[in-house]
DNA sequence: TAAAGTTCTGGAAACGATGTCACAACAGAG
DNA sequence: CTCTGTTGTGACATCGTTTCCAGAACTTTA
């Protein structure tokens, strides 16, 4: 019966209080300041809050401390494969600290990030927002408001969590031309993207380095759809060898070219980034996606922390793949 | 020193009222029962509420009336890819009527539904829970609790949306057995899980009706992995045309035969299901995900307004899509 | 045993918004 | 010009917690 009626009835610190014998500032100092209270005393408030069924209500606490223990987490694009796994690692390592986790998805449309920092504003402490695509100034007025940790954009003065893909694609360019292609072209993704801009630049530099040619050819978005479109582009560059953006895009032009009756590798290699792929036979650059979800909260958290810190940037390696679809080039007439 | 400012002077109803000379409960009414103010007070409110910036603030919203404008979304495994487009769904229609959303991942353990959602519970006013893998009993005393819509798991009396993909999946079985296939096998997925068995006997009363044998094969879970390590049992059955529980694990099974030399279609035939995969070349059947999770986000809302309608239920239609793994069937030594 | 410290605990004022109640202002009717 | 009926507004208690302040209970010291 106690426990039905628990269910029924939201118990609060009063009750707890008078089930206890005492007043409801020390059952909520049998919370929050344990060291005030007499060890018997403690234990007389939780056995009773234990018995009722006592749950502290969040609203009541917010509303007297003006914390709380909620964060945002702001996406571009949940479906985005890449996404799912740093949201997975976000919500656990919040769920361990205490933490509720808001999911906000900003649709790659920079306006939208604000917007919807500015909904959960009021209700959540901090907020991850993972490659935003908001101007750095906006990012920066964003941050002055409330802590801020970004994934995948690199803002000095902000903490933040890097997938270092660059260092994993110039390892790719190695193996490519290691294989003997000659002839690059880094197919971009996302214009206003940090990710995109630190792949392209380290194809090119690898490139540069190695002596080989490199182009860049956009695609419209990082989609399987604008991948598959891309074919004829591709062909025209005369490259011999892809590295694409990520995997979603490798994967629209590994079935474009197959569809056109070309081989992969054996007509043209392909490199995707971000590992994942449902495409298993895919070589590409494997980052650490859960843990940068991880960290990036675990960061955040201890950031609303007393002590205040700042300016942390974690760097996390990536490595390539070697899987099916890089191999030596074809000589092909043209 | 700014930043500290502008963190401090958090604008609250009382600031409008001063600055609008008004007491604070007309800027509530303002809006909340404009209906009872005068046109002039109100446009007089709210040019000053914007002038100052000012936001209500939810905890003291929530604390005084006793609701609250968020809702949960708990789903078993955030990373399967039938996941995600629920979730963008869902958050795009609660964004649209005022509501947050907080993600919750279950992993695929009953224990941990329940465990979510009291963590939630005094945070959200509803729940939406996705293929719950808790036994019946549990989920209507969740619902008892707090207002909850499920997808894709069917119990009287809570509102649900499903997607009935038994009547694609038949639709597949026709297929098959179009093309010639005599004998088939289905490969399960979570034992726990609804889809898994309205597929199942979808696909038996289809072949029973058709008069074609068919026979179940167990996967250890619904995952790539555990699709390829499938092969040597499927190819014991028999069976000349298989259908998987879902996509990812149809996509194992389709890499572990290419990779054994099996051809599919030419050796075996392959139907998945849910549409997700990365593999475009997969017969499936494919239903209206994101359609799902808009649905039970509107649902659980209507709910949640003063209208008690109950034990709604939602069935969305699927649709075999017919790509390239589905074909005659070969004839084979065994 | 009284005085001076230490703990420990209770009282009460916040936090910001809502909603009831009652009063002011104003209109129209007598 | 008073009376009644509307309509618009202000005062105030309230939601459940936290936290400052002061006082009670208990220890130690003189």
């Amino acid at each position: 019966m106690s426990a039905e009626l628990s269910k029924l009835s939201k118990v609060t610190i009063v009750e707890v209080a008078k089930a206890a014998g005492v007043d409801r500032s020390t059952v909520s100092r049998a919370y929050n300041q344990p060291e005030m209270l007499r060890e018997t005393t403690i234990e007389k408030v939780k056995s009773a809050a234990l018995a009722l069924g006592y749950l502290p209500n969040a609203a009541a606490r917010a509303l007297r401390t003006g914390r709380v223990q909620n964060i945002a987490l702001i996406v571009p694009d949940l479906t985005n494969p890449f996404m799912p796994p740093i949201a997975l690692a976000a919500q656990k390592a919040a769920e361990k600290n205490g933490y509720c986790v808001f999911i906000g998805n900003a649709d790659e449309t920079p306006g939208q990030e604000e917007r919807l920092l500015a909904r959960f504003s009021d209700q959540v402490s901090g907020a991850i927002m993972v490659s935003p695509r908001s101007d750095e100034a906006v990012i920066r007025d964003m941050a002055s408001r409330i802590p801020l940790v970004l994934i995948n954009r690199d803002v000095e003065g902000i903490p933040r969590v890097l997938i270092d893909a660059g260092q994993g694609m110039a390892r790719a360019v190695e193996h490519l031309v290691g294989l003997g292609h000659t002839k690059l072209a880094y197919i971009s993704g996302p214009a206003q993207s940090w990710a995109n801009e630190q792949r392209c630049e380290a194809v090119f530099t690898a490139a540069d380095r190695l002596g080989v040619h490199c182009l860049e050819i956009a695609a419209e978005t990082a989609s399987f759809s604008s991948g598959m479109k891309l074919i004829d582009d591709l062909v025209a560059t005369g490259a011999s060898a892809f590295l694409a953006f990520d995997d979603v895009l490798a994967q629209g032009v590994y079935f474009g070219m197959t569809e056109r009756g070309f081989n992969v590798p054996g007509d043209f290699s392909l490199v995707g980034c971000d590992d994942v792929s449902g495409l298993p036979i895919l070589t590409t650059v494997s980052g650490p996606t859960a843990i940068a979800g991880k960290l990036a909260t675990e960061l955040l958290i201890e950031t609303l922390g007393p002590g205040t810190m700042s300016d942390r940037r974690k760097l996390l390696d990536t490595e390539l793949i070697i899987r099916k679809t890089a191999g030596k080039p074809a000589f092909r007439k043209r």
